[in-house]
DNA sequence: TGTACATCAGTGAACGCGCGTTCACTGATGTAC
DNA sequence: TGTACATCAGTGAACGCGCGTTCACTGATGTAC
């Protein structure tokens, strides 16, 4: 809707098609998501993403070619918004900003749980075609680089490729660990989540000066 | 074979008959962990396993009650193994030893990558039975005691759980994080798998003493 | 020792389901004259 | 302005597949007399 209501100059027919189709995508990439978040990537179907999006399961074979495209599509629009969060937090300068940063990418990935899920999926499964890989890849290496800098930032000069791997890891591992705690609610189990990823970041600060063996 | 050449003295038809039983389904659990490790333990099928194991796919329902049964019993026997593995390191008595234990544990779900799977499905899925829940949740206790165990022989006193919690939560982490590096073979990723876990190991040695916040 | 019967492990065929994907068609919209 | 035609987004129905599970049956083995 807002993206018809103001039209550039340059305005063509053929441009103006050109938005609608992409606004149309975006429809069925929007209703995708949902359906991820509603219940389980594994479990959502073209027929039930197309009910979400208000159309017939065929039409969407007129924008995506198949499944994993429209899956993968959906998948990195949501996780692509991970960087600009932490962005964000590390713009603020604060004290412990480390922990912050650990925090909010722990909760981020917790509370949009179905991009962790899908996310595991690619990296255990690992049947993805090579230039969503790349994409992947870039996302992993921006966020490392920007623990790379904040790991720097905290006085341990220039760390090691593996301790920011380690780190990384070990956020990851929380999210997967602690998924289903049992005996625990929702609630309960993010504050458990979000104590152990501060907890990390307090650990890696302190032990990260390493010497190598 | 073995389990049959050699009769107990009280051996009666009624418990040669039970022994056979628990042989067969010894047969099928065997067979699905072969196809489990040469394909993925997703595409594991009851057909497959059955042609696996030389019989009919019809066959495997006299021994258990359904897939996700024999599933996760095959998961069981496989992963309890773990705890034997790093009971041997600590007996060892040896300098690095969160190192090696922490090696030890990766090394093991890296080799036998299904269970590795198969755990990671079970926490993210959680759509498991109560009972599995606890059996599950009993080995990574057990787990976890080791873990405090060798922690506090570090000169940790007392390790808090959460510390206890990050620690495993971040060699689980390596595990996920690294499954499928790009453009390394397999061997490549197991030394790096390992050089993380004991890095990992090394920084909560030094980092270990937190105070709470 | 021999015979009729019961049991039950093992099986191939079939059921039923859900799914991704394709097909053949419709009808609204745009285009040419 | 009106008419014949072309395009193409959208669709319901159908295809084909693989799967977990069940069924009805077979035939070997054990049991009773």
């Amino acid at each position: 809707m807002g993206s018809m209501a103001v039209l550039a100059a340059d305005e063509t027919f053929d441009t103006l098609k050109e938005k609608q189709y992409e606004a149309k995508r975006e429809i069925i990439l929007k209703a995708a998501e949902r359906v991820f978040a509603r219940t389980s990537f594994r479990k959502a179907s073209m027929r039930e993403i197309a009910r979400e999006a208000g159309i017939s399961h065929a039409t969407i074979y007129r924008y995506f070619p198949d499944q994993q495209t429209l899956f993968v599509e959906a998948f990195l629009r949501g996780v692509q918004e991970i960087v600009r969060v932490i962005d964000r937090i590390m713009e603020q300068g604060r004290e412990d900003l480390l922990e912050a940063v650990a925090e909010a990418f722990v909760l981020f990935l917790f509370d949009n749980d179905h991009y962790f899920k899908m996310m595991s999926n690619f990296m255990l499964e690992g049947e993805v075609a090579p230039p969503l890989y790349d994409k992947i890849n870039t996302i992993a290496r921006s966020l490392m680089n920007r623990f790379e800098t904040v790991l720097t930032r905290e006085g341990i000069a220039v760390p090691p490729r593996v301790l920011i791997h380690s780190f990384f890891s070990a956020l990851n591992g929380i999210l997967i660990t602690f998924h289903d705690y049992p005996g625990r609610d929702r609630a309960q189990i993010r504050q458990h989540v979000r104590r152990l990823a501060r907890l990390t970041a307090a650990v890696f600060k302190r032990g990260g000066t390493i010497e190598q063996n």
